[in-house]
RNA sequence: GGAGAGAUGCCAGAGUGGUUGAAUGGGGCGGUCUCGAAAACCGUUGAGCGGGCAACCGUUCCGAGGGUUCGAAUCCCUCUCUCUCCGCCA
């Protein structure tokens, strides 16, 4: 959520940023409710006011004996006015909160303006592209021949584009889960949390991803139950409505969990193999941080995304998103993407986020920097560390041996119980 | 799923219709005292919205949302969550 005050001393700029992001909201329309809002509100404090001191004069005359008859028949036509101007304040009040919900976050002024995919900016390359003497295999079929993973099994107890991981496959993505949190905990100061895979619809609102997206969740509709689409979800809102603080930040936390996402829409060829499916586990990275540092946590935070990559020995690229391709609640955002030797192409792992204080209006997460101190709105940011499908596919291609076999990457041997290769 | 109890400020905990944004205790912060600290004592300590250059003024908020009333933390209704017992269950 957008600070109000801005969308009204600017909304020019306001207007260019939604534009910038190719979204449609009619920032107009919100400024006229908004004046519409402040004139109610300024009649219906008046009102209240007179009722306010008015019933202290009727609780003194009470007190003293007499019957202020007149005084309690005005007030009651003062309050009948007063009910009048709240049902419309609320009605008002309704539609401005359901705008603003929908007015995403400003791009952060060092994103460069695009449409598309081929504005983003590429930062840097990690590695080169892995020198394989043969054609290599895609993943899907390393995987069915390894006996890794079993598409059709999936497909029998869910549907298409699940995954069923099986005996080395399965060991394997605990390996990389276990793996990542070891990093994340001792080396990167995260505290890790395995939080509730499910959350409810104020919690997808904090961070987001409603109403926006709602096309994209699965939704339990008896509870009205969300599946969380990226562990963003619980660990955002493990402080909403909180102050925190000051001296507690940067709060940083970790979390592995499922996530679970419809993609509708997607098809084809891009969906085959473990390349997009609609459950998958991920190791989220979380921060709480002051405003004045989130840009200097959001490059550490790539960071540390980046160690998980650069450990497994996988050659990725990073990309600065430009405008266009922003997700709706980021200022700026960087995506990690590996890459697939026998799809030749990049894979996106992880998605790098600063929402600087976008979330935190929305889920109510402030901060009181010192004692006495008025309180603040926190930044947060949040990126994967990373997701596991897409590594996955980028290790079984990269790290084939040419005669059906799959070597394990050094670090994951103590995860699979020594074991340095998959035949 | 059934029965019951509860939800109040940073924490604990009073408060059943009239200057209650809220007693009291603890904590935090500031001060006195001290070489310093502790103890003691004094003071102070919520947020949102609207208006104002500001000091400040008004208004709202005692789980959430409605209602009754001149007036609601206090009465009524709905919902959510927590705890206890029963049932069910990995």
């Amino acid at each position: 959520m957008l600070d109000q005050k801005l969308i009204r001393s600017e909304p020019e700029r306001v207007k260019a940023g939604v534009a910038a992001k190719r979204e449609k909201v009619d920032i107009d329309a919100y400024l006229a409710l908004d004046e519409e809002r402040r004139n109610i509100i300024a009649q219906v404090d008046n009102l209240k006011a007179e009722r306010n001191r008015v019933s202290r004069e009727i609780a003194d005359e009470k007190r003293q004996g007499a019957d202020p008859e007149d005084k309690i028949k005005a007030m009651r036509e003062v309050s009948a006015e007063v009910k009048e101007h709240d049902d419309k304040l609320r009605d008002v009040e309704a539609k401005i909160e359901s705008l603003l919900m929908w007015i995403p976050n400003m791009p952060h002024s060092s994103v460069p303006v695009g449409r598309n995919e081929d504005d983003n900016k590429i930062i840097r390359h990690w590695g080169e592209k892995p020198s394989i003497a043969f054609e290599p295999v895609p993943h899907w079929d390393i995987a069915e021949s390894l006996g890794l993973v079993d598409f059709s099994r999936a497909s029998v107890i869910a549907g298409s584009n699940f995954a069923l991981f099986k005996g080395k496959g399965a060991r394997l993505v605990r390996a990389l889960i276990s793996f990542m949190l070891d990093m994340h905990t001792r080396k990167h100061g995260y505290t890790e949390i395995w939080p509730p895979s499910l959350a409810n619809r104020d919690s997808m609102m904090g961070t987001g991803q409603l109403p926006k997206l709602e096309e994209d969740m699965y939704h339990c509709q008896v509870d009205d139950y969300f599946l969380v689409p990226t562990a963003e979800v619980p660990l955002t809102n493990i402080h909403r409505g909180d102050i925190l603080d000051g001296k507690s930040l940067p709060i940083r936390y970790t979390a592995y969990s499922p996530c679970f996402r419809r993609e509708a829409g997607s098809y084809g060829k891009e969906t085959r193999g473990l390349n997009r499916v609609h459950q998958f586990d991920k190791v989220e990275l979380m921060k709480f941080v002051v405003p004045e540092s989130s840009y200097d946590e959001l490059e550490s935070l790539v960071g540390d995304a980046e160690e998980v990559l650069q450990a497994l020995g996988l050659h990725y690229r990073v990309l600065l998103l430009c405008t266009g391709e922003l997700s709706f609640a980021a200022a700026k955002c960087y995506d990690l993407e590996v890459w697939s030797p026998a799809q030749a192409k990049w894979l996106e792992v992880s998605s790098c986020s600063n929402f600087e204080d976008f979330q935190a209006r929305r889920a109510g997460i402030r901060y009181r920097p010192a004692a006495g101190e008025k309180a603040r709105f926190v930044h947060t940011l949040n990126g994967s560390g990373v997701a596991l499908p897409r590594i996955i596919v980028a290790i079984l291609e990269t790290y084939q041996t040419g005669d059906g076999r799959l070597k394990v990457p050094d670090v994951l041997v103590p995860f699979m119980d020594g074991a340095d290769v998959i035949e």
